[in-house]
DNA sequence: CGGATTTGACCTGCGC
DNA sequence: GCGCAGGTCAAATCCG
């Protein structure tokens, strides 16, 4: 009798399933701790970039106001009509530095040459300049502080998420042997390539002041181009992995020369630096994700054709600044958001392999100098 | 003397 | 597998 109570009430098939029950609870748990800790790895890379984010943004900060106070009338040729945001993007030289016919008497191309080859290397770095400009908002009180700075942010947050996946050869090199880890993970994505980004400026010096410190390692003769290529990797960092390449087109004094960039900063980028970033790696994660909106890009590099493409290995976009579409854009003012992208990918399955996406778009801002530029981006940056 | 540049050698990826 | 071309390394050199 006892026995048979004893049996009725433990029933077998019921302790299994309670077992199963245990055993999935265990499972949903686990499942999300493991959420929970992909959520916290997310969020604290959040914070790391809006860390990196607030600290070059408080840099400039006392910068900008002082450029303000000393030079507001420059400063209101550069105004944008962006959430109140004036960003100008300046390739070449500054005003100090362009010279006057009449006052620089004509030389020689050696002579020039020679001259150049002479002068320190920061000398070079500061007579070419991008030059960035964030003008106030005093003018504009409707627009709420926050909304400014995180248009910003967006950009640059931007920026730093594409370039996250960029890597050079290196360093991929390195982390097989320091990281297996990240080997694999690079491996699990093998449809991100590198990004490029070049920028062609028709200038008499090769060292742009993009904002960041270059430090030459080599230099290359391509069998293609009989001009040589100077390679260049980030100095402000000593692990920072971009690289950067240097070649004239052609032999002429005045031809352009074709900046590349490639990989992603380890560190803090000053704004100049930033700005070009952010934009270029809008252009990369426009490629990237086969999106056909370009407005972000016309954000970053509003007068000036750009188009976006990919070779074999890399996806590019070519920001072809020697063209300013502010022209355009003054003939067809008082049109909205525009620029012109063309997009093409032989990877991609479309038809003819090439978007073009218009949009016509007007800023109140005129190219900031008469140099050209032209950047083309692959990959990611 | 230390940092930057030069330059030949070496490495690696890619096409044939 | 081989050769080529682009990219990187590192010792030598330059320069402030």
């Amino acid at each position: 009798m006892f026995k048979e109570e004893i049996s009725s009430c433990v029933n077998p098939s019921d302790g299994v399933m309670a077992e199963s029950d245990k055993e999935e609870e265990l499972d949903v748990t686990k499942a999300k701790v493991e959420k929970v800790r992909e959520e916290n790895l997310k969020l604290k890379l959040l914070l790391s970039t809006i860390l990196t984010d607030y600290n070059s943004l408080q840099m400039h900060v006392s910068k900008v106001l002082q450029q303000q106070r000393g030079a507001s009338v420059e400063l209101d040729i550069n105004r944008h009509d962006d959430f109140g945001v004036d960003i100008s993007l300046r390739l070449g030289r500054p005003e100090l530095k362009i010279y006057q016919k009449d006052e620089v008497p004509k030389k020689t191309s050696l002579e020039k040459i020679s001259e150049r080859n002479k002068e320190g290397s920061e000398k070079k770095r500061s007579a070419f300049g991008l030059d960035f400009r964030i003008q106030s908002f005093k003018d504009r009180p409707n627009i709420d502080e926050t909304m400014k700075l995180d248009y910003i942010s967006r950009g640059v947050k931007e920026a730093n998420a594409v370039n996250k996946c960029v890597s050079s050869r290196k360093d991929v090199k390195t982390a097989r042997n320091e990281n297996q880890q990240e080997v694999l993970e690079t491996h699990e994505q093998p449809s991100l390539k590198k990004t490029r980004v070049c920028v062609k400026a028709t200038c008499e010096d090769p060292l742009i002041n993009d904002g960041c410190q270059w430090r030459k390692y080599g230099q290359k003769t391509a069998k293609t181009n009989p001009l040589p290529r100077a390679y260049y990797r980030c100095s402000m960092s000593t692990n920072c992995p971009v690289r950067k390449q240097v070649q004239r087109c052609g032999e002429d004094e005045n031809s352009d020369y074709m900046t590349t960039y490639e990989g992603n900063h380890d560190h803090p980028l000053p704004m100049e630096a930033t700005h070009m970033a952010a934009g270029t790696s809008a252009a990369a994660s426009l490629l990237q994700s086969g999106s056909s909106s370009s407005a972000s890009l016309n954000n970053f590099f509003p007068f000036h054709h750009f188009s976006v493409s990919t070779t074999n290995s890399h996806p590019t976009v070519t920001l072809d600044l020697t063209r300013p579409n502010y022209l355009n854009q003054l003939q067809n003012y008082p049109l909205s958001s525009s620029s012109s992208l063309s997009f093409s990918s032989p990877d991609r399955p479309s038809p003819s392999n090439s978007h073009t996406l218009s949009f016509n778009g007007l800023r109140s801002q005129a190219p900031l100098n008469t140099y050209s530029h032209q950047t083309r981006l692959s990959g990611q940056q």
